[in-house]
RNA sequence: GGCGGAGUAGCUCAGUGGUAGAGCAGGGGACUCAUAAGCCCUUGGUCGGUGGUUCAAAUCCGCCCUCCGCUACCA
C-alpha cells in the first residue's frame, strides 16, 4: 500500500432523467480540480462521480420514451460520461448506481442497519400527485377545493398509503447533535451546517427506505417477516418491494470505495474526506447519511462542502423553459480549460451566482485572453525577438519573486477552504503584477540600448525576461488543476517538461515546481501561438 | 408563520465607529513587446428607508420595506 497521503473525495451523483446541464456539471468540474490538486500534489488520490439511475420517475420517464429503464438510462449516461470527457473531467471511477456492485453495497448495509434494529415495516401516508409523487403538504396549495400541487394544480391529489420499510433517524438525533458539535467544520460553509443543525434540533421523522409497488429500483432484500428475500431460483421476492432512490444512492460513496467486495480498499479509501454536494441535498448527506453510518457502523466521511446553484439570468436553469447552458457548446467556443475556467471563476463556491453567456464570455476575454494569454505571448515573443530565445534564469530579488510567495500562499489557502473562486483570484493577482511588470520594466528599451552595446542594459533585460518566464511557468502551473491541457500546452511554450499525465497523476510534488526559480537552468522557449484566441462578443453565441 | 442571511458605483462584491473601495463594463492618455491585448488616469454611489446612541455610523441599537436560504418522502 502506498506511502503517500491519501485523499477520497466524491461529487454528487447525477439524476440520470435528461442530458447534463452546465449546472449539474459545475460541481463535477470543481471537484475535479481539487482532485488533481491532490494528485499534482502527490497525493494518492481518489475521485468519484457518477449517476443516480433509479426511481420511479426515470422508469416513467423512460416509459414515455417508449425505452426499458435500463436502455435510457444507458443513453443518458453515455451523454454524461461525453460531457465529462470533454471538460476534462478523470473520475477514478464513474459509478452507477445500476453497477452490480452497488446493489450488493446496499443489501450489506441494509442488513447491517436491520440487524441493529433501524430498519422496520410501517404504513407511508401522504397526498400523492401522480406527477410528482408524495408531497408535502407544506409544499401544497390549499383552497376550498381542498389540496393541490403547486406544479400541477389541475391533477387530483390523491392519498396513498403504501407499506414501507423505515430507516428509524429519530433515533440518531442525539448523536447526530453531538457529531455536529464535536467536528465543528465537517459541514461547510458554516450557515450549511447551521441549517441542518437547526433541522435536526426541530426534531427527526423516520424515513421510508423502501417503496412497495416500484419495480425499477434495487431489490429490498428482506421480507417484512425478516426472512431473505432472495429466492431459491436466485431472484429476488417482489414483494419485498424495492430500496427508495434516496437511501440507495447515497451508498454510492461506499461503494465506489470498495464496500463491501474489498476490504482491503476500502480500508484505504473510507472515509471520504470530502463530499461536495449541492444544497439541494443538504439534508441528505448532513443529516440522513451519517445516521444510515453510524447504523451500519461504518465511519462518517470527513467533511461535506455544500456549493450553491448557477442561475441564468436570474432564472433556474431549465431545459424545458430555455434556461439552460450546454455544456459542449461551451467547450466549443471557450474550450475545456475555458469552460472550466470561467465556470470556477464566475461562481463563487460557497454560494449561489447568476451568470449569462456574455459573464462568461467577459471573464474568459478579460483574465484568459488579456492578461494570462496575451502575458505569455508577448514573453514569448520578446524572448524570441531579443534573445534569440535563449532562456535566462530568473533573478531572486525582482519585484515578482517578491510577490510570489504571498500570491501562493493566498492561492492554496483558497484552495485548502474550497473557495475555488478566490484561488483563482488570487493567483489572478499575481497575473496583474506580471503585466505591471512589463510596463515598469519596459524591456523593449532594454533591448534597445543593449543592441547599441549597454552591458547593463543587456543583463537588465535578461533579468526582466528570466523574471517573466518564470511568473508565467508559475502561473501555468499553479493553474494546472483548473486548465490542465493549457498548462501543458503553456510549458511546451515556455521550453519546459510537464511530467503529468492527462488526470494529473504522475510527475514531481507540484509544491516542488511552485518556488520561485524552480525552473531548470537554460534551455530554448518554444514558439508562441495564443493560448486563449480572443472572442468577439457578438460572433459567440451558447 | 418560525429560524437564519443579505440590501454599498451599470454588474459582481470587499469594507464592523473616524471625511466611501476593488474587479469588470464606460471615458481619456502615453507607450508599443503582445491576442487593437497590456499600462496610467478617470466618470460614476443621499452605503434599502426611518428614528436613535456618539464629537463622529455603511459600520452600534429600534422600527419599517425588499430579496434570499432552511423549515423531510422529486432527488
Amino acid at each position: 500500500m502506498s506511502e503517500r497521503p491519501r485523499y477520497y473525495l466524491t461529487t454528487s451523483i447525477a439524476y440520470a432523467n435528461n442530458r447534463p446541464g452546465l449546472h449539474t456539471l459545475y460541481e463535477v468540474i470543481g471537484a475535479d480540480a481539487m482532485a488533481r490538486w491532490h494528485r499534482m500534489g502527490g497525493d494518492d488520490t481518489r475521485f468519484l462521480t457518477g449517476t443516480d439511475e433509479y426511481s420511479v420517475n426515470i422508469a416513467t420517464t423512460a416509459a414515455e420514451r417508449g425505452l426499458a429503464p435500463k436502455a435510457f438510462v444507458d443513453e443518458m449516461v453515455a451523454l454524461f460520461r461525453t460531457a465529462d470527457a470533454a471538460l476534462g473531467i478523470a473520475p477514478d471511477r464513474f459509478i452507477r448506481t445500476t453497477d452490480p456492485d452497488h446493489q450488493r453495497a446496499v443489501h450489506e448495509v441494509i442488513r447491517r442497519c436491520y440487524a441493529n434494529g433501524d430498519l422496520y415495516p410501517g404504513t407511508y401516508e401522504g397526498w400523492y400527485c401522480p406527477n410528482e409523487g408524495f408531497r408535502a403538504v407544506s409544499d401544497l396549495i390549499e383552497d376550498a377545493a381542498g389540496f393541490h400541487c403547486p406544479n400541477h394544480p389541475h391533477v387530483t391529489l390523491q392519498w396513498l398509503s403504501e407499506q414501507n420499510w423505515f430507516f428509524r433517524l429519530s433515533k440518531y438525533q442525539a448523536p447526530l447533535e453531538r457529531h455536529f458539535a464535536e467536528h465543528p467544520d465537517w459541514v461547510e460553509p458554516e450557515y450549511r451546517r447551521n441549517e441542518m443543525l437547526g433541522f435536526i434540533r426541530g426534531g427527526l421523522e423516520d424515513f421510508s427506505a423502501s417503496r412497495q409497488n416500484a419495480t425499477w429500483g434495487i431489490p429490498f432484500p428482506i421480507l417484512p417477516d425478516g426472512s431473505s428475500a432472495l429466492r431459491s431460483d436466485d431472484t429476488w421476492d417482489p414483494a419485498a418491494g424495492t430500496v427508495y432512490v434516496w437511501f440507495d444512492a447515497l451508498i454510492n460513496y461506499i461503494t465506489g470505495a470498495g464496500f463491501p467486495d474489498d476490504p482491503a480498499a476500502f480500508e484505504q479509501w473510507w472515509p471520504a474526506d470530502l463530499h461536495v454536494i449541492g444544497k439541494d441535498i443538504n439534508r441528505l448527506h448532513t443529516v440522513m447519511w451519517p445516521a444510515m453510518l453510524m447504523s451500519a457502523g461504518i465511519a462518517l466521511p470527513r467533511k461535506v462542502w455544500v456549493h450553491g446553484h448557477l442561475t441564468l439570468q436570474g432564472e433556474k436553469m431549465s431545459k424545458s423553459r430555455g434556461y439552460f447552458l450546454d455544456p459542449m457548446d461551451m467547450v466549443k467556443s471557450l474550450g475545456t480549460d475555458g469552460t472550466r475556467y470561467v465556470a470556477l471563476r464566475e461562481v463563487p463556491f460557497d454560494r449561489d451566482a447568476d451568470v449569462t453567456w456574455d459573464s462568461f464570455v467577459r471573464r474568459y476575454n478579460a483574465d484568459l485572453a488579456n492578461d494570462y494569454g496575451n502575458l505569455l505571448n508577448r514573453t514569448l515573443t520578446m524572448t524570441g525577438r531579443y534573445l534569440d530565445g535563449a532562456r535566462p534564469e530568473p533573478t531572486a530579488d525582482g519585484r515578482l519573486a517578491a510577490a510570489w510567495p504571498a500570491a501562493l500562499t493566498a492561492y492554496e489557502s483558497a484552495f485548502g477552504a474550497c473557495l475555488l473562486h478566490d484561488a483563482l483570484g488570487a493567483l489572478w493577482e499575481f497575473v496583474g503584477a506580471a503585466n505591471r511588470a512589463v510596463d515598469a520594466e519596459q524591456p523593449w528599451v532594454l533591448a534597445k540600448a543593449a543592441k547599441a552595446g549597454d552591458a547593463a542594459a543587456d543583463t537588465a533585460l535578461r533579468g526582466v525576461l528570466g523574471d517573466l518566464l518564470e511568473a508565467c511557468r508559475l502561473i501555468a502551473f499553479a493553474a494546472a488543476p483548473f486548465m490542465p491541457t493549457a498548462a501543458a500546452e503553456a510549458a511546451h511554450q515556455l521550453g519546459l517538461e510537464y511530467a503529468y499525465g492527462a488526470d494529473g497523476n504522475g510527475g514531481p510534488p507540484l509544491r516542488d515546481l511552485l518556488a520561485w526559480g524552480a525552473a531548470p537552468v537554460g534551455g530554448k522557449v518554444g514558439t508562441p501561438s495564443p493560448l486563449f484566441p480572443r472572442l468577439e462578443t457578438e460572433s459567440v453565441e451558447p
